[in-house]
Order: structure tokens, then sequence, then C-alpha cells
DNA sequence: ATCGTTGCAAATGGTTTGCAGCTTA
DNA sequence: TAAGCTGCAAACCATTTGCAACGAT
């Protein structure tokens, strides 16, 4: 029976976790990097990607594609919900949301499988 | 009074905007290049993304930025809409939408000043 | 003592820029 | 002609990978 292995534990990956589960808003690996490096100093943003990587494939992290920026990270099994980026500090939050119905709007014979509505605009603090 | 100068009329350029005229949907760089080669040779990509840089900022195409897919471009001055991916040949087309009332969802102090929402799933040439 | 993980640097892939030669006006 | 464009190659930026040293088990 083949077993699947388990990451080591390592402070690297705990920190990178830590980040992620300080965080009350989805973070890109450069924000997750600069989190984790208050705990360990010497992270190497490498590391960082791999770590999101294999936390994404165990299911802990869920990918926030975004449309014209990288993508962030956020703990993942919410329930269904969109993001919103501010243009200003380009930061992005999280916004519960009630998704129309789309299936409609698509072409005959195309099949909806998905979508994403993101909305942009100023953040609380940078609304002025 | 200063005048805006406008680009020469080059047959890259003239090749490049062509490839938008006749495509049914937005195009990536590397879409167009495809197509405007089919008339100019030796056409580079770099020639490309200038041309569509600056059509872009004389407002004739516009920017179509999707999540996790890098950005297509389309003739500007259609009505609002939003667009489709198909995840299997990574076209993209255009979907006419009624985006519901987005504005209920930012939380207090946001301001929303615009949201993109794409669909994706398979076209019909791809749903088998 | 293994073998997975890390840090660093080099490799990628998409996009941008420098520059000499070509072309439009 | 002169200045704007183009093609090519090098530069960039975000992300990925190779590899030797490191460290969890």
């Amino acid at each position: 029976m083949p077993s699947a292995e388990s990451p080591r534990r390592t402070v690297q990956r705990a920190a990178i976790r830590a980040a992620f589960e300080r965080a009350d808003r989805p973070l890109s690996p450069g924000e997750a990097l600069a989190a984790a490096q208050q705990r360990v100093e010497r992270l190497g943003i490498a590391t960082v990607y791999r770590n999101i990587r294999s936390l994404v494939d165990e299911g802990w992290l869920a990918e926030v594609p975004l449309p014209g920026a990288p993508n962030r990270y956020e703990i993942a099994g919410k329930h269904h919900h969109h993001h919103f980026r501010c243009r200003i500090c380009d930061r992005v939050y999280e916004v519960d949301s009630c998704p129309p119905d789309l299936r409609e709007l698509i072409p005959r014979g195309f099949r909806l499988e998905g979508h994403d509505i993101t909305l942009f605009g100023r953040c609380a603090d940078c609304a002025r």
C-alpha cells in the first residue's frame, strides 16, 4: 500500500503557514515571504514558492488568481466568495458575494465550470 | 498649441491592427503576432508589444486582464461586457453580461471603482 | 545515515528596453 | 534628411529548477 509522504516539519514551513494564519487577507508570495522572514531571517523566496505549492496541493491553501496581478493565496475551505483589490496599496481583501445567475450569459454550446469576480477600487485605508 | 504626434503608418502597425479587426475575440500578444506574421513575415514580438501599448494609449485597443493568464486585447468602445476563457484551448471570448448590483458587497469604507468577471469552462469547440 | 528541504544561483516565460539600421514623412 | 519604427538581443520581473549543504526522522 503506497502511503503518501507527509512533508517534514521545518521552521520555514511553519513560518510560512503562520503568515497565512495570521493574515486577514490573501497574501502574495512576496507578502508571505516578508511576514515569514520575521521569524526565519534567511528564508528564501524559492522556499516560499515551494511551500505554497505543496500547501495548495495538500488543500490547505487556495489559489486566488487575479486579473492583471500576481496570484494571492488564502487558507482553503472558506465558503464561496470573491475578492476586492485596492488600486492604491495593491492589497487584496475577501468579500462575501451572492453571485447572480451567470449560467445564462454564456454562448450556446459553451460549458460553464466556474467564474471569478474581482472588484477593485480603494480600500478603507486608501479611500482618503 | 502642442499637437500630439500621430504614429507613422507602417506595414507592421497595419498588420497588427488588422489582426484585431479580423479577430472575433480578444487576442493575446502571441496570438496577434501569429496573425500579423501572415502579412509581415519578419515581424518581431517586441513590435507587437510596442504597438499594442500605443494602441491602448490611443484608446483604439482595450486591455482584457484575466485571472491567472496573460492579458488579452480587444478593440475598444464596446458596451460593457465580460469574458469567458476556455480551459482547454485557452481562447477567450466576449460575453454579454448584466452584472448584478455589486456595490452592496464591499466592506464599509471601501470605494468601488470597477469589477472584472471572468467565466471559465469549455468553449463550443472544446465541449466535445 | 537517509533522503527530504533549504538557500542560492541559474533557468524560464512573458514583457520591456537599448541600439543600430531602416522607413516614413 | 531627420525622427520615428523595427528587429534582434539583452534586460527584467515573477516564478521555477538544479544542486550541494543542511537537518528532520
